[in-house]
DNA sequence: TTGTACGCGTTATCAG
DNA sequence: CTGATAACGCGTACAA
């Protein structure tokens, strides 16, 4: 049991008293609220006695007058999001917290209690939710539609359809002319993978080629290894893969029946996470400019002022030797 | 900026009006208070209301009046976990929302302005803190040292020394006698990494073998070549990686080498990712069982009643082709 | 600068 | 036994 034997915060009263001063003279000098003058002295006294009791303003008192806390909730699927994502995790929560806010991160997997989909909103009150990952299981649905503050999407910050695109492309200027898709078959992956797929599908189609063969993947290598056999029996030359981690799995698969990338099948992957180092072809995601695409996204919607966009495009045509 | 055109939140107020009963006999009624008998007539009728107007209670007032909330936050690195800590943080989540608790995580990043590391507190005030991931970055020590909360530490979940051990023991059972060890130079990662090296260290003395060669690594493959051939160099047969991903790379680097393991280098891991799959013997750690152990302590550090500790062994040998 | 009402749910005290 | 009244928690902001 949590014994907290931790001894009561400081309040605002606490500092006022031991300041010999009202709480609003407090509440203005903590918050520096502009058109109250308050003399220089009083403000020193103030200070120095708040921070002798270590007084940190009761959150929730504070949101109840205001209406709202400064917190911000991500909402992310219940997979392994990857280091792109959570390096951009990593920079929010440092942009938010220098401007005066917190970013809380929950992980919406899957409840028992159907009833406590939507518990989260009674626990706490941010004023702005984002969803991250893509992914619209129902949950996400529930939670976002009875938000109490506006929710923002990720769509839009990764252009995955231009993924798809730009791995097609790269495997139809190697002359590859049957090309195949190893699709996830997580269906928290989904949203993301059929719009890499359709871009895949649509560079295709322009060339003039043929559609490309799906061949559903897990995480296992066997399953990985069965796909490799079917592509080949198909003719096809040219894989892309959902992503790297996928496309690693691909690449074990083939070597673990003795085939070879390029020359028996290309495989090009997405993401270029640090393994990909090791030789994989892939379409690399700028995590800086993600990062900094996401940044500027929920600045704006909190009405923070905020960097322009970046320039520097987010994908970038990454060649080592698995095609 | 955030337009919130959102309907107000009804209050309990509200329901109390449009029921007309007191809003003390709808708070009753809401939390099913012990020693208060309402009659099943206004109870079904409140109920009633406050379905049809959608009121969640608001958690702030209910906070403020309790004194703490029913959050828990979860402190994590600003680095990338790996799945069986999402595994895990996913468990926890279900686990923990199905009690009425809800998981709020918050990835401690080096903050630009230093008085807001621990401004988190001035945001959400949770009835406990845990942390995991081993890592003790100043922020995350300032943040803990001053929570208006209990705080749980996940040391002592995953047996780091012992996965160590086990590495080592199984290379030296292989007959290997000069170990290596491939230390990740992300100080993030120190915490565990020096727990683990600890590990190795205990079963080369034990064996009355050398000391093993440490080699700081860090994600490109160019950096793990030249520990392999520091190690070969070195006569090192088997090297123990502190974890799948270092292993998975040097395993890279020998290939790109011309060098074959286990044969030319016997590489272990651990963990036990998707990707060790492809031919990594590792020290896999159990999903199920570190969930488990990471929801009794949680459970039982909050007073709720719990399953038992798992018995199974978190950590299981598993021998694939690399050693 | 201060007094004080307010936000909203909780709970001790009271009345029917 | 049923339910109402009112004070409380703590920071905020308006009137004085």
């Amino acid at each position: 049991m949590v014994k907290d034997d931790r001894p009561r915060r400081a309040t605002s009263a606490d500092v006022a008293r031991e300041s010999g001063v009202s709480r609003a003279t407090v509440s203005y000098v903590l918050n520096e609220t502009p058109d109250k003058h308050i003399s220089q002295a009083t403000r020193d006294l103030v200070l120095h006695t708040a921070r002798r009791l270590g007084h940190v303003p009761n959150p929730m008192a504070r949101a109840l007058k205001t209406g709202s806390s400064n917190i911000v909730v991500c909402l992310i699927p219940a997979l392994t999001l990857g280091f792109v994502f959570d390096h951009a995790l990593d920079e929010l929560t440092r942009a938010l917290a220098d401007r005066g806010y917190a970013l809380l991160i929950n992980r919406v997997s899957g409840f028992s209690r159907t009833d406590a989909i939507s518990d989260l909103w009674g626990h706490v009150a941010p004023k702005l939710v984002m969803t991250i990952g893509g992914t619209l299981p129902h949950e996400v649905g529930a939670l976002t539609s009875n938000a109490p503050a506006p929710v923002l999407n990720d769509s839009g910050i990764v252009p995955h359809r231009r993924v798809g695109r730009m791995q097609a492309e790269y495997l139809i200027s190697q002359a590859h002319v049957r090309i195949g898709y190893a699709m996830p078959e997580d269906p928290l992956l989904r949203v993301y993978a059929e719009q890499r797929f359709a871009g895949v599908a649509d560079a295709c189609a322009e060339a003039g080629l043929e559609a490309p063969q799906i061949r559903e993947v897990d995480e296992q290598v066997g399953c990985h290894g069965q796909a490799v056999q079917d592509w080949i029996a198909g003719g096809v030359t040219g894989v892309c893969a959902h992503n790297d981690d996928v496309a690693l799995l691909t690449l074990a698969a083939m070597e673990n029946a003795g085939l070879r990338a390029p020359s028996d099948l290309a495989v090009i992957g997405s993401d270029d996470v640090p393994l990909a180092a090791a030789g994989l072809t892939t379409v690399a995601l700028d995590i800086e400019v993600c990062a900094a695409l996401f940044i500027h996204e929920v600045l704006t919607a909190l009405g923070e002022p905020a960097m322009p966009r970046p320039e520097r495009d987010i994908l970038r045509l990454v060649t080592r030797s698995s095609a």
